[in-house]
DNA sequence: CCGAGCACCTGTCAGC
DNA sequence: TGCTGACAGGTGCTCG
């Protein structure tokens, strides 16, 4: 679910309500939560007790918060995963998973995870960047970010090229509605060989890539249902926006085409069967 | 190195 | 009304 924008967003939240604040305790309501934290659920909340909270930030679907320890908490949403800033007297959610409470009172930080997939783990030394997630590679709205890099490591890939934007070690924070997304901007079929594309038509690409991930950011991010929500409940807007992901059956929003659906990686490409034909032959060796 | 398949979970919806 | 199967924004493992 939540892809870069969805957790840009959620990171926008957290800068603004948790910086700064100091935790005072932290309840682990399921240990799938903290199963990637291996020193357990008690160690993981004696070792935040008592921490400040210095800032909140993001690598592609990947969220930390850099505390005065020197530590970190890493987080990921998974599918399904929401951190919210609730008042400490709000009812528990249905699937509450960890509460933090602060000493200032007021406001809990609430993660709550309806299918367990994401979760969060103390990154010890990981202020600056978690080695956790040191194998992710850096996202397209971060100013570090290469585009002649990634190109050329594009372009050395034999693989589809759907699958390159959804490899996190290759460019990180794009998940299925976004690529899709992009591909149809780039006019391009997800299943065409990466290792054929010129580095022209992979530039533009990237830029279709930036430009829909950018504008989903303005609208708050996707949110079909209370799912997908920032740290106060609300869903984002670009839902509106979307030409293709969901639309099967729909115009194309270029050449009044239906949209076609393709079973792809146990989920569904959206495309539109002529502004983005598929290739003719499978990913080939090109010499 | 790469892809296919599957595991990890809970909930919703369509169809019978 | 219930049951069943398909499907959902992700990651990461094994196997070939």
């Amino acid at each position: 679910m939540p892809e870069l924008p969805e957790v840009e967003t959620v990171r926008e939240g957290l800068s603004r309500w948790v910086t700064s604040r100091r935790i005072a305790t932290v309840e682990v309501r399921h240990p799938r939560a903290v199963r990637r934290y291996l020193p357990g659920a008690e160690h993981f909340a004696a070792v935040l007790a008592g921490r400040t909270i210095l800032d909140a930030r993001r690598r592609g679907k990947y969220l930390w918060l850099p505390l005065d320890s020197g530590d970190a908490i890493v987080g990921h949403l998974g599918m399904s995963g929401q951190l919210l800033v609730r008042p400490t007297e709000a009812a528990d959610e249905t699937h509450l998973r960890i509460r933090f409470t602060f000493d200032d009172g007021g406001t809990d930080l609430r993660f709550v995870d309806q299918r367990t997939f994401g979760g969060l783990a103390v990154s010890e030394g990981g202020a600056t960047l978690p080695a956790e997630i040191a194998h992710i590679a850096r996202d397209p709205m971060d100013p570090d970010f290469s585009d002649t890099d990634f190109v050329a490591a594009t372009r050395r890939r034999r693989t589809e090229v759907k699958r390159a934007l959804l490899d996190q070690t290759l460019i990180s924070g794009v998940g299925n509605i976004y690529a899709d997304e992009a591909l149809w901007r780039a006019r391009l079929h997800g299943a065409r060989p990466t290792e054929a594309l010129t580095g022209p038509a992979i530039t533009r690409l990237l830029g279709h890539v930036r430009d829909v991930l950018g504008e989903a950011i303005k609208e708050g991010g996707t949110s079909f249902d209370a799912l997908y929500v920032n740290v106060n409940g609300e869903s984002g807007y670009f839902d509106r926006e979307l030409n293709v992901y969901g639309r099967e059956g729909l115009p194309c929003r270029r050449c009044g085409t239906p949209i076609r659906r393709e079973a792809f990686m146990n989920r569904s490409s959206f495309s539109c069967p002529r502004c983005q034909p598929r290739p003719r032959t499978a990913a080939r060796p090109t010499r």
